[in-house]
DNA sequence: CACAAATATTTTAAGTTTGAAATATCTGTC
DNA sequence: GACAGATATTTCAAACTTAAAATATTTGTG
């Protein structure tokens, strides 16, 4: 019996009940995660006649009201560059953002919000607010609190790999 | 000032600390399970040349060895129909599951792990555990345990709504 | 200044995902 | 037994997503 079997009383190959606990608090993130994204995706298309991608962007957008390059946003919804690209390029058809040309840098552009933009997110935001807060309507002020604390730990180590 | 602006202090068309926070859980939710799923895409690529939504389906009929019809399969991993037929569809072109007829129903089908998907799944599966274990090795046990307790709370009051 | 390396973005191909329509089959009712 | 409605699955179009290649531009170095 080796170190690790003599502590865990485990064989080497067989893995350990906290990798397992960890397992399982995964699967369930995925699961909480996967039913609450459907039901939104489904609020934003029958009442928005939109998707959750490109509320994201506005999201985005509206924190950062002198707009972002798309390096930037890509970076801050943790999604790649191309995928961006066909968000952003819908909500210019729809006539909720622009691009314009940075001063001294021809390769970038920033995406800002139009005035319609800005006014159609303030709208869905507080509708989505209410949305989430029905959906997680279980969930205390105290329990909100541990969730958060507990993921922004996950987060934190898994910062920048 | 009407009832809940006296309790809450706030105008009727502003939102409650409480849908605050539960906002920042639901962001904070997705904000993980993006970056856990983006780092388990990534290695699931690089070392197994495949794809989460493959291993999934796997692990769904690894876990009912006796097979699943492909509207289980859909009820079980909460993706659409039409989206279990590709990626069933691919894995059946990859030797790792089968399509069987169903017994008094030829409408319906049954998948099953072929026995090369059910050894693959086992290798993938250990390897995946240890992933994730890593990539949560912040969480302790009681905060696995807490973490768990809080989501499925939040599971069942949003069970087939 | 030339030009290689770096940076910002778009394009592309392949895969995933949805919602709706289409197809095939089954079940209950007359 | 006919057949309307229900059920199981596939097909389809559109959108989303990624990783990699391509394009355009800037920056640093000799």
């Amino acid at each position: 019996m080796n170190k690790s079997e003599a502590i865990s009383g485990q064989a080497a190959n067989e893995t350990s009940d906290l990798s397992k606990a960890r397992l399982r608090a995964w699967l369930q993130i995925l699961k909480v995660s996967r039913k609450i994204e459907g039901e939104l995706r489904e609020k934003m298309r029958l009442e928005f006649g939109s998707t959750l991608p490109r509320f994201d962007v506005l999201a985005a957008l509206y924190r950062e009201r002198d707009g972002m390059r798309m390096s930037e946003l890509s970076k801050s919804l943790m999604v790649s560059n191309g995928n961006v690209t066909g968000i952003v390029d819908r909500l210019v058809a729809e006539g909720l953002v622009v691009r314009m040309p940075v001063e001294n840098d021809r390769r970038a552009s920033i995406v800002k919000l139009t005035k319609a933009g800005e006014k159609d997110f303030a709208e869905r935001a507080l509708v989505h607010e209410g949305w989430v807060s029905d959906l997680f309507s279980d969930l205390s002020s105290g329990d909100a609190d541990a969730l958060i604390r507990i993921l922004r730990n996950i987060s934190h180590h898994n910062e920048a790999p």
